[in-house]
DNA sequence: CGCGACGTTGATTTGCCTCAACGATTGTGG
DNA sequence: CCACAATCGTTGAGGCAAATCAACGTCGCG
């Protein structure tokens, strides 16, 4: 899959025979919309990359979803904690659409660190995304109002508002349907 | 610092010549309270190990100071955001006690990471804590009410209640002052 | 000692929630 | 292919937590 070759090389500059071996450790999954990659409960045995597709991790407080990011073709995602710890995760990844993964497990990709040093810079890298993507989030949380988040996420990510289910979006943003309902329709009438 | 030295077996083992390296290339810095390591605009050149003392990292906005962490001796602290990239700062790094730091320029660790490999898997490390770190902070923000984010700081964080002062905690919260001085005579008198 | 920073308290406002009802759209089984 | 159910989004009324604005007491420090 050339789409994933380029997208590690904007990583690490693998030779072709790397990336053929590492290419070879990847399982492929067609997954129907709606469905899941991961369970609450469940240990996190892989990482996935997106060929294909959409998905949004969540939690359940309470009975109630609270969306924490969404991803899409060309993305990475994992739940680092549970991956990373081996233990029981506390979130569900959700299918939003027809979606195509590849599958790496954790096994594989600590066998990768050793037995090719760049993927431990890989894994490096990784991590640091997803440390200022996290800041970023708490940033708008914490500096913004909710009409701003939306604003915010319309202008920074409009796959999101444009692939995405409103109550998805709502949930995402910290806010009920109603709410955000109300928000647009506010921005609807230009205030 | 014997402390540093076991701090860092808890991430990689280092052989004692290679530690001795490590440890010849920080610098040692005594800073007075209320003193800044960073300030907004400039370029965050250091990440920061502290051996004692604490500080906290915050972004104004809108003149507005909003806390985003605080760090005790024992812990590292960079902006990976500028640090990272290299790009000017938006936030501001500020001790709260009379604080000893250990200051390990990005030149000194990219020259490890290719020195000494197993530094790769340390900032591999460090990244991965702080995002965890961050995605655990987003949680209360987004599950807990004011009140509950302040007993669950109380419990996972005794050291912040009990060396910070209550404006920083209430702006760490995301609230302001009053709010949390009501938040504390409502628990004083409850139970 | 006097000033500024910090914390408290009261009155009022506001942004989002809750509960509830309802319309529109999607999906499904007969 | 239609009928009905379920899901999704909208709207209204009322409530509440935290913000805002403002005043005041207290403490630490120069």
């Amino acid at each position: 899959m050339a789409a994933l070759k380029e997208r590690m090389a904007q990583f690490i500059s693998l030779t072709s025979e790397e990336y053929d071996y590492f290419y070879q450790q990847l399982t492929i999954k067609k997954v129907k919309k709606k469905e899941k990659l991961l369970q609450e409960g469940e240990i996190c045995t892989h990482a996935f990359y997106l060929l294909e597709g959409c998905i949004r991790y969540y939690t359940v407080v309470e009975g109630e979803e609270h969306t924490g990011q969404f991803f899409f073709e060309g993305s990475w995602y994992s739940d680092y904690d549970s991956f990373l710890s081996q233990m029981p995760s506390k979130q569900y990844i959700e299918t939003l659409e027809k979606t195509k993964v590849a599958m790496l497990s954790k096994k594989t990709l600590e066998h990768l660190y050793t037995k090719i040093p760049k993927f431990e810079r890989f894994g490096r890298l990784m991590a640091e995304r997803a440390y200022l993507g996290a800041r970023k989030k708490n940033e708008t949380l914490t500096l913004l109002s909710a009409e701003e988040r939306y604003l915010h996420l319309i202008q920074q990510r409009p796959k999101v508002v444009e692939r995405v289910p409103q109550h998805y979006i709502a949930s995402y943003l910290g806010i009920k349907p109603p709410s955000l309902s109300r928000i647009r329709k506010r921005l609807a009438q230009n205030r």
